[in-house]
DNA sequence: GATAGTGTTTAGATATATCTAAAAAAAATA
DNA sequence: TATTTTTTTTAGATATATCTAAACACTATC
């Protein structure tokens, strides 16, 4: 019954995390980090990459890597687009706090109807992004890439505004809400200590914390 | 990474199927039924009865039939509530018309997650009933179960209101679309005809049409 | 440029869900 | 009751997605 070109749930999971790894399709994504990132081995890794290519959908040459193709990148864009478009669904309709929605978008993306994802999107007023700050692809993949710098990245002095965090793990963004930290929020940078790459930053031109240069990788400013 | 007790897909829908056809859980059924209703073989449709026999949802003797434990009901219940409720949410929020939904739902009736459901309930008003007039289970799978005949086993002369039509075919919700009967549409019926057991009813007072058999096995009054 | 080490792929095995074909049991019929 | 027919189950195969262990290919070093 499986129609032609479709694919399994696992398999939209390794081309969505080609995607990102690739740096949205630019880079060759090696197979020991795939098999980290799909918490799997290395071997389950290569038999997956060989049935994705035989489809076509990620170019690869043996022991050169993997990246996705032109028609592999537009499954991952839509099935991302799914991702973020079903959590401003569970944030802003059901009331779900930022840190619960992942693992249920992880389920909701792979669901299959168009016509379900344009009344959804309709249905919530055609957002241009995700709880977490990402951008939403249209249907084509499309979506405006606004430049945004990592706050590890930033200099003493310069003050920004969260406009993305990184959105996998619930930990992390419990940890931002207790401190404080939202999309919107503002943030100065006070000090950068060399030794660890922690920073001290303050937070609305109100509270001064130190952060650890991990939690400063996965906070965007603009 | 499958959690103790936790049932695939496919389980699932064998569960549900089950429960389906033995009518919410008394009757026995035979492997030749269910394997119609699955659309597969009576080899594959035994196979599977004996997995879930070992896990306790169903209780089946060779030869004898099959049907749902205590705990394989509320299983079954638990997938019925799930896709009762997007079947809601899908009609009152994204505007499908009611012989959309069936397909959608079957899917989305598989996303694990008690919060997405016990928020669903929530943002649709706790809804007692689908758009096709079932009931719509709790948590604990209780649901009233109104007193209701099918149009089929009704006598001439009698009025009744819809309560309920069959959800599974999209023809046959655009028949009913197409002669003007929906949930709460009144019905007299003026004759039956022995011969094919077709029916002339009256729509709403207004609309004199015969329907077969076929149709009026598949509307329910009260 | 040979070699040690790491990264990657293949070979062979397991578990799920399915199938066809054959065997076994139950039901229907003579 | 014996035999035929139908239903159901088992046996053996296929496809997916995974694993471990072994082989192979690149890279870095001497």
């Amino acid at each position: 019954m499986t129609l032609t070109g479709m694919l399994s749930f696992v398999e939209e999971n390794y081309l969505k995390a080609i995607y990102h790894l690739s740096n949205s399709g630019e880079e060759s994504v090696t197979t020991n980090a795939l098999a980290e990132e799909m918490q799997t081995t290395p071997a389950s890794v290569s038999d997956m990459i060989r049935k994705l290519s035989k489809k076509e959908v990620v170019n690869y040459k043996k022991y050169q890597g993997v990246n996705v193709s032109e028609e592999g990148k537009l499954i991952a864009l839509r099935v991302i687009r799914k991702h973020r478009l079903w959590e401003v669904f569970l944030v802003e309709k059901l009331e779900f706090n930022w840190d619960e929605v992942h693992d249920v978008a992880e389920q909701l993306e792979h669901i299959k109807s168009p016509l379900l994802i344009q009344r959804l999107d309709e249905f919530l007023g055609f957002p241009q992004y995700d709880p977490h700050g990402d951008p939403i692809p249209d249907e084509n993949g499309q979506f405006t890439e606004s430049k945004r710098e990592p706050l590890s990245q930033t200099q003493i002095g310069i003050t920004g505004v969260v406009v993305a965090v990184e959105d996998s793990g619930t930990a992390f963004l419990k940890y931002l809400d207790k401190v404080g930290i939202s999309i919107g929020t503002k943030i100065t940078v006070e000090d950068i200590i060399e030794f660890d790459g922690s920073m001290d930053i303050t937070i609305d031109q109100k509270k001064s914390i130190t952060v650890s240069q991990t939690v400063a990788d996965n906070i965007w400013l603009a």
